[in-house]
DNA sequence: GAGTGGTCTAGACCACAAT
DNA sequence: TTGTGGTCTAGACCACTCC
């Protein structure tokens, strides 16, 4: 008998594909209907795996359209469709580069964004001006950068990336996400005791 | 008419009555037959809006009892009702107290946390050892410290703690979670550029 | 018009706690 | 025995997208 109930099962399944490689980001998953008859279950069951999957950042879905292996929802967690605003700036020291910065933003809580002259005012000042910031999220990671963050970073080959990714809210929702790359190796974030 | 779905609205009805303070940590919440009756929804509506206020951290859900505010659950994102070891630890350096270590673990995971003579190896080791780390989590805040803290760790009044709630996961479950304090005034956590 | 997801209902059965 | 939450069904209506 079936030990688990229904909608989990139903979402391991999809987990599966999607872990095993077999539906890459992008790819469209079984629609509520294709599940209610493949699985013989209701379509509350099948709606309550697709939408809890929604929930947890696995899929996006659209309304009239379809359900999707997210991507770039994954790390942003921002609404499916929802238009964004985007800079990448190079910060320099001395003419070495320091940190490449990959921002989104909501463009109705900054709607002059990309109007502004980011050589003057740094995004981050900006922002904290015009939207009141409510909280901040900041996520530590090392990874290997992608051709483009290596070349603009001036990094050699398998060298690794200081990677933080900065989420901030106001009024309750997402207002900008950041990813601020450091070359490892001339970077690190350390805990120090004050004598 | 409702603009909103009557989820939500029941959603929003008892996150403003917990957000004024009206009800507090561990306060009991109306059931779903009580929602069904007082708002006129049907159990399943009634189910939908408790149901995500748990996923969310809100509620503690418990069959054949109730639904109340969460606690312990806000911080921790633990099992309701799971037993957990726990260890509270000040760590020195030369007779000062740099840091107080309050840790919880997952009984399973670490059978033998309680007879670990932690001035020997500290938690963190003994976890590792036992438990695969399968990913971590990292948060920082800075907190007042209440009294016991503040104590114990020699601070002054006033004083802010710097705090690291870690989080670790082994086999896809919460392995343990520790909030780490640091006197604020005696630790800082800093990026620095290497030369 | 056909298919999609979003929501909702009025029942149902179950395991479990409290009494 | 009663009330609780956990799950599930077979319908329904809606807004939306694509053709």
């Amino acid at each position: 008998m079936s030990l688990q109930p229904l909608y989990l099962q139903v979402k391991h399944h999809i987990l599966d594909n999607i872990g095993s490689g077999k539906w890459g980001a992008a790819t469209r998953v079984p629609s509520e209907n294709d599940i209610v008859r493949s699985f013989g279950v209701s379509r509350m069951t099948a709606n309550r795996a697709l939408r809890e999957l929604r929930d947890e950042g696995v899929l996006v879905r659209i309304a009239g359209v379809g359900s999707f292996v997210a991507e770039l929802a994954e790390d942003f967690g921002v609404a499916p469709r929802c238009e964004l605003y985007c800079s990448l700036i190079v910060h320099f020291e001395n003419d070495r580069p320091i940190q490449l910065e990959d921002r989104y933003v909501l463009p109705k809580l900054a709607p002059d964004y990309l109007n502004m002259d980011f050589s003057r005012t740094t995004p981050h000042d900006y922002l904290v001006k015009v939207a009141p910031l409510q909280e901040a999220e900041h996520l530590l990671r090392a990874e290997m950068p992608d051709e483009r963050t290596r070349k603009l970073l001036a990094m050699k080959r398998d060298e690794p990336c200081l990677v933080v990714i900065r989420r901030t809210w106001t009024a309750g929702q997402i207002a900008s996400v950041a990813r601020l790359y450091y070359p490892g190796a001339r970077y690190e974030l350390s805990g120090r005791f004050r004598p």
